[in-house]
DNA sequence: ACAATAACATAGCAAAGGCTATATTTCCAA
DNA sequence: TTGGAAATATAGCCTTTGCTATGTTATTGT
């Protein structure tokens, strides 16, 4: 260890353990955010057509099918969706909360964008990015924060 | 593909490459993300004891010291930082203006959400993840909604 | 001065999330 | 009803970011 004992001088740092709790739910945060684009982008396309298929979901996502294929595995074996194969995917009752959660706070984050200021192109953007880092307690926040007329 | 041009219906969902540009975009910041982290946290450490080493970052990242050691030869590959063996990394000019524009975004975003009423323990944390994601636009409206007694 | 310890380097592995190429199945239209 | 196109499945590869285990170099206390 190095010996400088003088936390006088300790500057914007936080205390070592603090800043790993963040890092930590940054990084946890960020394993859980593919399955929750998916799910949500599943009820959309369910709730918009009918029906959400692999070659839809990969134009939205922006990614090539065989992608989507393995996801949607991954998303099979944890419980959120059923899928037969070469048939449509459908989501289980988990994934229908998890989806009606990713859905609302989701529109709440870009409703709050928007009512700051933030041009609705730009609130798109940058929700899809922010909304997974999103508390409930900030979430709260942001919802009180909200003008009617914006949600 | 599907023949359903009853685009009347069509519920929530935006112009496919619409949202297409959000995930990738969303992705993208993803990818830039550990540089930044690593920039910010290397000048922190510097600016409060002049040295920044690998146990140290390892620490408050929450990860592996070898996890660091590949991480930093990224860094200076990528020009961000200059390493030599067993010595302590130091920031090259591009390193140090990364670091300025990261950690002054992030203090904004933290300090914004403090001023929206959220306590300081989930800003810290919740800003550690959306700093990422938030678009110099974004930020504007941020620093204009908090006030002066919060910067 | 030099052994013990702390820090760093390196090798090798795994999981996640991308990709292309190609095989298989379904579906629609002639 | 059947052949071609579209959708899905599968194989195999790559990169990133994490890990453990272990070797190598510096530093420090006696």
């Amino acid at each position: 260890m190095n010996e400088k004992h003088d936390q006088a001088i300790e500057s914007s740092l936080v205390a070592p353990d603090t800043q790993m709790e963040s890092f930590r739910q940054a990084r946890n945060n960020r394993r859980s955010e593919l399955v929750e684009d998916y799910v949500e982008l599943i009820a959309d396309l369910i709730a918009d057509g009918g029906e959400a298929r692999q070659v839809d979901i990969a134009q939205r996502l922006g990614v090539a099918q065989p992608t989507v294929a393995k996801m949607l595995k991954r998303l099979s074996a944890e419980g959120y969706i059923q899928q037969r194969p070469y048939r449509g995917v459908f989501l289980t009752g988990t994934g229908k909360e998890l989806a009606r959660v990713s859905r609302e706070r989701h529109q709440i984050v870009e409703s709050f964008l928007c009512s700051i200021g933030v041009s609705v192109e730009t609130a798109r953007m940058n929700a899809e990015g922010i909304e997974h880092h999103v508390s409930p307690e900030t979430l709260e926040a942001m919802k009180r924060f909200t003008p009617k007329r914006h949600l």
